[in-house]
DNA sequence: GTCCATGCAAATGATTTGCAGTATC
DNA sequence: GATACTGCAAATCATTTGCATGGAC
């Protein structure tokens, strides 16, 4: 479940900067594509259907807000743009990280959930001497209906 | 163990492309720095070090030619420069990934191996009908001398 | 000799920044 | 009312492209 407006406005007093209409037409442009991962110029567009006055700067600015207040996730899909999707489960102490499966033929992005990883941090800790506070991963492939096409 | 330059001559005039000095180049560049991760602008550096007249346009055509050619990976350390390092083991023709730790203090990128994320891709491959052929996983974290100094 | 490859400079495209006006607290 | 935020336009920076020259086969 991701974060409310009223919620939002509280984590921006909190952190002693101001509730602007742009910020929360971003964060909620952003809540209303939960499986969205978009990009800041698709962001724009949708915050200026109900705001035209906005500028791509403030998207871009609030981006940068929202990514260091944690409630956004920057993705790269390496197709040349980078993309932003609203942060879940941000209650939960633990790290259940959501990660992606990208289509090679469609570009489809599907999102899953795994806690595998658990035992390769695990790993890791002990014989790299490295300690992992964070994972990204993404699964490169082909989705049904393209696989389905291909055959 | 990487690529040798008589391979990759090979391999060039397999493709039916030119096997030109410049090219020879890059790829010794980028042979001579296994865990390098190196930028384009790096690689750029290096060349022009025995071969000042080289251009950066050429750079990175030929980064274009090796990654279709499957002789580098991309590698996107989200800190605004994209990174190629040279494919290790290609004639294995099991996919045996390297997959990066980076050190979210000192920016320090290590490489390890794993194939623990077979199991994860069976199970995809049942519960999600997405056919995996390839993937990227990072682990951000903190390496042992920063570990060391933060606490 | 034929083309592909190169070097240079100009173009591109995403993101950033400077600055004067504006809205929030 | 002070100051942080915004919008606009200009700047930036990595990467790409057009084109005439040069090199590989």
């Amino acid at each position: 479940m991701s974060i409310t407006t009223d919620k939002f406005k509280t984590i921006l007093k909190e952190n002693g900067v101001k509730v602007t209409t742009q910020r929360i037409l971003v964060l909620e442009a952003l809540s209303s594509c939960p499986d969205g991962h978009l990009t800041a110029e698709e962001i724009y567009d949708l915050v200026r259907a109900a705001y035209p006055e906005i500028g791509l700067a403030t998207v871009y600015r609030t981006i940068q807000l929202l990514l260091e207040l944690h409630l956004i996730d920057r993705i790269n899909l390496d197709d040349g743009f980078v993309r932003y999707e609203i942060g879940e489960m941000k209650e939960s102490r633990t790290r259940h990280h959501h990660h992606h499966l990208i289509c090679r033929q469609c570009g489809k992005v599907i999102s899953f959930q795994d806690d595998l990883l658990e035992e390769l941090e695990e790993k890791i800790q002990r014989t790299m001497h490295f300690t992992v506070s964070d994972h990204e991963v993404k699964l490169y492939g082909y989705c049904e209906e393209c696989r389905r096409k291909i055959d």
